[in-house]
DNA sequence: GTGAATGTTAACAG
DNA sequence: CCTGTTAACATTCA
């Protein structure tokens, strides 16, 4: 379920939880469910792909990988990684990671690296595709310590509209392609939280999950890629290969 | 039934 | 020790 834009989502939809007492605490992940009866909550956050619940001296971090997902003031059948009750409701989340960390959310993360973020740094972002040396681009857009909620989903789209084939090194990109680049990052994460929250979001992928290019109509590659072998669909007609030849910038559509 | 999927990390091999 | 590969986790859907 969970790219950036769908934790802010999910951000959003706990928030009236926020300043309530925590009556009792349970689930399946190894936490001190005692140590959360009797506390509140000072403050929900979202930092890339991990919702923040945060407390006095302390802070839970949920993260839900592939397959998590949580219910409001609802039960499935399903046992939850964590369970939080509180005298008017409750917050379920399943299929998770769980952490208990005993610092202050805010000095644990940067959030210029938060697609999502008001902090988001562009800038920040360029610097660090320019400093990726060799690194293929589809790796570098999945490092979460780079561009933090980026997922497989806004890796493709995003490396169709800037027409980037998702093998193309970080050395070989010209500046203003990189710049383009973060420029479409930042767009289409926006844009994927507006399409997210009316159910239109599959209706905006150009190559995700899809047959043939929106541009050119020729079929849609589909491949593994990087170093996260994570599926990549792109087109070769539509998205130049930027390889490093001779310390030059050179283009090259491969057939 | 099979395989893939919006993800990450621990374990293992070399 | 460093690097790369595989397994594990665990659910839903086509």
């Amino acid at each position: 379920m969970p790219e950036g834009p769908s934790i802010v989502i999910l951000k959003e939809k706990v928030v009236s939880f926020k300043g309530k007492i925590i009556t009792a605490a349970s689930g399946s992940s190894t936490l001190d469910f005692e140590k959360l009866s009797g506390e509140k909550i000072l403050d929900f956050k979202s930092w890339g792909k991990h919702l923040l619940i945060c407390f006095k001296g302390f802070f839970i971090r949920i993260h839900l990988l592939m397959f998590g997902t949580y219910l409001i003031n609802d039960r499935k059948a399903l046992q939850p990684k964590l369970s939080l009750q509180f005298s008017d409701g409750e917050l379920n989340f399943y299929t998770c990671h769980v952490l208990l960390v005993e610092k202050e959310a805010s000095k644990m993360y940067n959030w210029e690296t938060d697609i999502m973020s008001d902090e988001w740094s562009s800038l920040q972002a360029g610097k660090a595709i320019a400093h990726s040396g060799k690194e293929k681009i589809c790796d570098i857009l999945l490092d979460q310590e780079k561009f933090s909620g980026v997922g497989n989903i806004i890796k493709n789209e995003v490396l169709f509209r800037a027409s980037v084939h998702p093998e193309s090194i970080a050395d070989a990109l010209p500046p203003d392609k990189i710049k383009e680049l973060v420029n479409e990052v930042r767009q289409y994460s926006l844009d994927f939280y507006k399409w997210k929250k009316t159910n239109q979001l599959s209706r905006h992928w150009f190559v995700y999950h899809q047959k043939t290019c929106p541009r050119c109509r020729l079929p849609i590659k589909i491949k593994k890629t990087g170093k996260g072998k994570r599926m990549s669909y792109y087109c070769d007609n539509c998205q130049v290969v930027y390889e490093l030849k001779n310390n030059l910038y050179e283009k090259n559509n491969i057939a």
